[in-house]
DNA sequence: CATAATGTTGGAGTGTACCCAAATTTTTTG
DNA sequence: CAAAAAATTTGGGTACACTCCAACATTATG
């Protein structure tokens, strides 16, 4: 699979996908609701767009989990997602700072940029190597 | 003045905005029409609103330029450009894939991180240390 | 000064993102 | 288990960014 640009998805949506793999199970409207901030009827129809591209399999008044595809590209997203924090640390920006200013950018970035800067760094775990604390990572932050 | 946070302008302005630095006089519609590769009225339309804003000074049929605060702005709109371009240059993207890259995301970068980069990388002379070429720089080629 | 070139207006379309009110479905509970 | 409560979806709108086309206005030029 893995055929993607990682310019597929805006930048609202990214939130979606990256929280519905933080759940990594079958989540419901409301949540996703109260964790972005949005009318319930605005979940439910950015989840009819993320499903009408394969994303998500969402099955009405019972709810919404990731498809494979959306899975992969959910983990696509959040590894981009650190791998900017990390960058961004780099330079000055403390960790809140960089998860701040990244959440703004990154639906832009593409795979191919992602790779490359994540090969010149050497492959960082970034989660373990503790540059960006999972706590200044959690999503629902960025609004 | 310079009281903004970067984030003001929307993506494709800022290419107006930038190539109305990069001429430094009265330029014409056309110009900026075949330069962005948008209908005259669109440049038009555009215009009407950077005027809105106070970046430019528009006198219709005769021609635009930036005024002071327009051309101030649009200084750190190159400034921001080539700090990223240069920054991803360092992480094994080519001058041409950086300045490609960067173009899609700048927009959403804001003023206080680029400050802190540049700061962090020692205020580079960007475009004389020679990392990011003019050439490959030049505007238009983001379309 | 008439025609060509240039520029502007008005109208319209697409895409993203969002809300509200009303209708529907599921869940709860008396 | 039916009625009320909670959750969800639909339908209808708003707003902003960006764009094009056709028609109209202005300016430049032969």
């Amino acid at each position: 699979m893995e055929c993607f640009t990682g310019l597929e998805v805006s930048p609202r949506k990214v939130d979606y996908l990256k929280f519905l793999l933080k759940k990594d199970e079958t989540v419901r409207t409301t949540d996703i609701s109260s964790e972005l901030n949005v009318d319930p009827s605005t979940t439910t129809k950015t989840l009819g767009d993320l499903a009408s591209h394969g994303y998500v399999d969402h099955v009405p008044y019972r709810g919404v989990r990731l498809t494979e595809k959306g899975k992969e590209y959910a983990q696509f997203l959040i590894h981009r997602h650190n791998i900017l924090s990390l960058l961004l640390t780099h330079y000055g920006l403390s960790a809140e700072e960089s998860c701040h200013e990244v959440s703004r950018f990154e639906a832009y970035v593409s795979k191919d940029a992602i790779e490359k800067i994540c090969a010149s760094m050497g492959h960082p775990t970034v989660s373990v190597c503790g540059k960006i604390p999972h706590g200044s990572c959690k999503m629902g932050e960025h609004s």
